[in-house]
DNA sequence: CAATAAATGAGAATAAGTCTCATTTAAAAG
DNA sequence: CTTTTAAATGAGACTTATTCTCATTTATTG
């Protein structure tokens, strides 16, 4: 079942307000990456600009949220509930969109390999890592919001 | 034989001027990634800051400069010429490093076949891949700067 | 070496994000 | 269901990163 904006604050203890609640309903509605052009387009007039960064820092520090730049130098932003699988980014360089892409279990694995030899040869705990893939959709392309 | 930075812009048909070879030299020197801060600081008083960023963008006009954000969110550039192999980065936490990685062949190839599906599945072009590590180097790190 | 287009420096302008502080709201206790 | 109090918010000031403007300087070429 999906939780609802209320559920995911108490959950993480984190006192229930308006504007929280409208930032996670905005997330929740998306359903994957957002620019945070979209996201205060969204909620203007609703949540001022201060309360909005600050809301998003709430959402990070109780890691739900994954805040990272598009090709284009944007700040994009993602709810990761604990039901959301594992994934990596594609960037459309045409049209902007950012796609969740899943990676097959094979090259998870050859990647956590990898990432193994990686820590013995730089003495490193690698904690995450984050496959992006650049490219352009083609007319094709139903995820395009063209 | 290592290129000058004379040699660079000429081969790419920018103009020789005092910033760019300034520049240049610099990122020759560091050879790596550079956070745009570090550079500002090693050119403070030499290269104006409308200057850097516009000399910044004539390099990656030409496709000799990659740039991208660090997970604290400052500019990272790098020097991207002919010779330098394919790779990719690993970022410490701790002491903000950020190092090159060469990850395996049969990796790459392996990556490359997950692209081909990806292409397919979301009828995409992908053109170029990114693969970033994050976690922290430990106390016999050799690279980190602390 | 002269002419001209391009590049630069300095600082103004803009944009993204943070901070301040007075006011409002959530939540916990009675 | 009120009261209390700490926490959260809104509005706008402030800061920082980046771009833009324009007068001056420099590179290139003939």
């Amino acid at each position: 079942m999906e939780k609802n904006s209320e559920q995911i604050l108490s959950d993480h203890n984190v006192s229930i307000t308006n504007p929280r609640i409208l930032v996670l309903e905005t997330l929740l509605e998306n359903k994957g990456p957002i620019t945070l052009d979209e996201l205060q387009k969204v909620l203007k007039n609703k949540v001022a600009k201060s309360t909005l960064y600050r809301v998003l820092n709430d959402l990070k520090k109780i890691d739900i949220l994954d805040e990272f730049t598009s090709p284009e130098n944007q700040t994009v932003i993602e709810l990761i509930l604990e039901d959301r699988t594992h994934h990596h980014h594609l960037f459309c360089s045409d049209c902007g969109e950012i796609i969740d892409v899943e990676l097959s279990d094979e090259f998870e694995n050859f990647l956590n390999l990898e990432i193994k030899k990686i820590e013995e040869k730089f003495k490193f705990k690698i904690s995450d890592h984050r496959v992006e893939m650049f490219g352009q959709c083609t007319d094709q392309c139903e995820n395009c919001k063209r």
